[in-house]
DNA sequence: ATCATATATATGATATTCCGCATGTAAAGG
DNA sequence: CCTTTACATGCGGAATATCATATATATGAT
């Protein structure tokens, strides 16, 4: 993964946030994203898709729900990039966490 | 600045290039970048207009020449981000490092 | 089998970004 | 002045990205 190309997946909102989210949840399935983040399905559907095709994340699928984590093999310089990221913007995450935090699918286990 | 439009600025192969250089060597003019990067004027240029429109650069005009700079007021987390960026992405900038090093604007001087 | 839920993808329209080229401006030297 | 060098910007077209809508697939329950 070359920087530029991890840039270019960071550089669109729902992309941002549903990586964002999904490293301080741990995981989340596309249900999750899409309250938290209001927008459609099919939105959400398609940019983890891309950040699947990138490798920056992996899917699971558990029964109907579809989870998704950081892909394990990501590089130590991007956790760094994403924790730093994470950190220091705590008001552009605000409003999807506090959503995040109402709804109960993927926190309610492991 | 926001992390949606700072990654916005380093999702584009010039400005990212512009950046991790003029990092690395604390002040860069537009004929250095141009050198380095082997690319045109207008290209060059507009660019770093659009970082320093974001205050992620500063500009200061010294005779004929423009020197760019990152901006002084620049949040630490990202001075953190393009760190890393930099140090773990060495083959990225290979060639125009070795580029820059061979010309002498603004290396020649303080 | 049928249906509901969760997710993925195809498609065509729209918006954004990027580029090359031409031109404009600013400084320095003759 | 006039020219050269260094840089900036306006503009139209090409390439890319994004979106909404519709449709497809997968799973589990009845």
């Amino acid at each position: 993964m070359n920087p530029l190309n991890l840039y270019k997946c960071l550089a669109e909102d729902t992309r941002l946030k549903s990586l964002l989210l999904i490293r301080h949840k741990h995981q989340l399935c596309v249900c999750d994203l899409q309250d938290a983040l209001q927008l459609s399905q099919p939105k959400v559907s398609r940019h983890l898709a891309e950040l699947r095709k990138c490798d920056l994340l992996q899917d699971e699928r558990r029964g109907k729900w579809v989870y998704y984590r950081l892909h394990p093999a990501l590089p130590d310089w991007i956790h760094g990039v994403l924790d730093k990221t994470f950190t220091h913007n705590q008001d552009y995450l605000a409003d999807c966490l506090s959503r995040l935090s109402h709804s109960c699918n993927s926190n309610c286990e492991s």
